[in-house]
DNA sequence: GCAAAAGTGTTATTCTTACACCCATGA
DNA sequence: TCATGGGTGTAAGAATAACACTTTTGC
């Protein structure tokens, strides 16, 4: 069973991180971190942050090390992607990379990197990509906007507490397109994923919205068996 | 980046094949062959078809390879469920599983195995399985489930020619309810995925029912850019 | 004719979507 | 008072679901 070959295998664990970041007309814009690549192959090219399995490690603990030890951010969610493991999509040697998607909050992105080797790209503006790096992020990039359709996903990007309106420039910024604001309110309402805290967000310039949170008591809406099992054993990270 | 530690990691490729086999009272039964292991660990214990990735072996290519060699069968569907790598699933050496799913059509696989440690069981009947393979079973059912409703996955199971009754019994062999024949009819029909033949089908003891194709012109509805690429390079496999 | 499944029609209900309109605040 | 987004109401249309009914065959 052990797989043994002239070409060594090797075996990756690489993530796809997405922010959201407050853009220059201080709209909300869905970005991600690269790193520059400081040896052949594609030696200067962006490329997902990855690394190599630990021994011991779990395939998301590796996957949520690497991110922190890379980006220093905390991942607040956090699900495998994809393994690819096309012969010839690195030019050397045989790598199997198994692929995360995770979000981090506004906030920790909003500053910029102390490694000028690691930087955020808008999603919709990314550099040429190292790899099947390219083919990669398109596809992480179709799970989120699907996923955040039916499930709470959004509130990786979020904080706490925030308000409605927030949580649906999250859904626009994410699907790229406008949503009528009353039916958005309705709809996360009767979903019952979202619970009014009974306090306002004060000091705009116009009526103060009410802040929510989200329902800490309601699960997923059909979670598929491996997140139930993951979110009983380690809660706070896959919900 | 090469993975090398004390304990030799190893990669795998394992997949769980479905099918449709006919049952007792003639009803259709969702069904999956097992192998029985034959050495340590877990000897005797039924377990999932799998084995190690070839030097230039894609990863679905794998899978297929596996597929036909222990099952005799071939797969008309194939697709990468999950890759499971906890440290401790397997009591000996470290192994990575990516695991696939796939379908085969009810006829192929009405015959037995000449093997007898190879064998079919009903999905809502299975003895018990090595390693973590009970919750792999688990998680493919879930994703075979889910995707069956948004997308024509049902053709994996069935002839060139069917009738929509014959389709509707996938259908409920799967999801494990019944579905209203007339509406079933309109749903299926509006979707654009199937076309009628013109023939009928005789020699059943009611009115003949009309003989439908899957429509090969339309695509799958909102494909995942995987998919797409996959398709476009390799038609027939991974539909 | 009768049974059985094919195939069609009809209606109630729920979900979605567009959009009008009132509310509460800062300037 | 006005501008701005918060928040509510409403009604048309689409999708869903339940079920009655007609059609065409074998026996």
């Amino acid at each position: 069973m052990t797989a043994q070959f002239a070409r060594p295998l090797s075996l990756a664990v690489s993530t796809v991180i997405f922010s959201l970041r407050r853009g220059a007309d201080d709209s909300m814009v869905l970005s991600l971190p690269l790193v520059r690549r400081i040896r052949a192959p594609h030696k200067g090219v962006w490329a997902l942050p990855g690394g190599p399995l630990g021994p011991d490690e779990d395939l998301a603990q590796a996957a949520g090390r690497n991110l922190r030890d890379t980006t220093g951010l905390e991942p607040r969610y956090l699900e495998q992607l994809y393994a690819f493991g096309q012969p010839d999509r690195s030019p050397d040697n045989r790598v199997v990379s198994i692929v995360y998607w995770a979000l981090v909050g506004g906030d920790e992105s909003a500053t910029n990197f102390d490694d000028e080797n690691v930087q955020w790209f808008a999603a919709d503006n990314l550099p040429p990509l190292a790899f099947d790096h390219g083919l990669i992020v398109e596809y992480a990039l179709w799970r989120l906007r699907n996923k955040l359709e039916y499930s709470r996903l959004a509130h990786g990007f979020l904080e706490p507490k925030f308000t409605l309106a927030q949580l649906r420039r999250v859904y626009e910024a994410v699907l790229q397109r406008r949503l009528d604001p009353g039916n958005f309110r309705r709809m996360v309402e009767t979903s019952g994923q979202v619970v009014p805290t009974g306090e306002h967000l004060a000091g705009t310039k116009h009526r103060p919205p009410q802040l929510y949170r989200f329902n800490t008591a309601q699960g997923l809406i059909d979670p598929d068996p491996l997140t139930v099992r993951t979110t009983l054993t380690q809660p706070g990270v896959a919900s």
